[in-house]
DNA sequence: TACAGATTGCTATGATCAATAGCATTTGCT
DNA sequence: AGCAAATGCTATTGATCATAGCAATCTGTA
């Protein structure tokens, strides 16, 4: 059976991304957390007080598809919402929230280990600049903050 | 604006999927085809008479859910059924099936040109290698993701 | 041949995720 | 004061994905 699809970078960004991601929310399941939850609660500790759209804007999310989000972390007592304006609310994480986040660090931390040592060694180096290049696009008039 | 999420490699990978599978889509819309259908055209083109569920299996698409993108597309003549069995039956590309394909795979091509030359050149032999490694190890674990 | 088990295509259903339009309130700027 | 933009939100839609279950059919084996 021919796959005539599996030469194809955009096809294989697309499995590979697709299962990757299954595979971590099944790592994540035991801390009763998915991958989008767990990239919330680490924007918000390296960025503690950020607004709600920031973390939108950060995440790639919608606005509207962010309120959802955050009500839902927050009924689970991971986050506190702080109004800072009429209409911003700052982001911080609980302290279960921080008990979590160190949960979710080390089961992705060792969730990214392992994604690189499914690559060659000599093939490991080049796997984050390949996949910044391929993003790329929506970042280069991102601003000029961080991209480190 | 501290960003501790475009180190990780997996959730590079997620936002490049979704960037480009957004961006495929976009240049695909013209010829009123979305990146499924397209990669079902290439699959049976490559594989002319394949079963229902073969081409399910081969594209990570559970049973259930091929019934609709077949009919889908069958519904635009771009596809045949023909029974083999009393419970199989073969796709086909019909006439209409093969002209669109031949513009599919002129704006894949095109697409995917443009996404290796995103990478820096000397990178560029490594994407597909790589982006192989990450996929297949993760299907180890045949196949599916089921939460608790 | 007869039967158990697997396969196929299908319906129905629910969960997740993303995208749009529109709204009231508030802020910033002129 | 007045106006444009931003913020959080509701509501809705569509796409994707997974599960359970079903009738019909095929396959392998006793």
């Amino acid at each position: 059976m021919q796959d005539p699809l599996s030469s194809l970078p955009g096809y294989l960004l697309r499995r590979a991304s697709s299962s990757l991601i299954a595979e971590l929310n099944q790592r994540l399941a035991g801390i009763d957390v998915n991958h989008t939850d767990a990239s919330l609660l680490i924007l918000i500790d390296a960025n503690p007080g950020l607004t709600q759209s920031d973390a939108a804007r950060m995440l790639g999310i919608q606005r509207a598809n962010m309120v959802g989000l955050v009500a839902r972390v927050e009924g689970r007592g991971l986050l506190v919402r702080e109004r800072v304006d009429g209409r911003s609310q700052a982001l911080l994480l609980s302290t279960d929230g921080k008990a979590v986040l160190a949960r979710v660090l080390a089961v992705i931390h060792a969730f990214e280990a392992s994604l690189l040592e499914r690559v060659p060694a000599d093939l490991r180096p080049h796997v984050v600049p390949i996949l910044r290049h391929l993003w790329g696009e929506g970042r280069e008039n991102a601003g000029g903050s961080s991209f480190a």
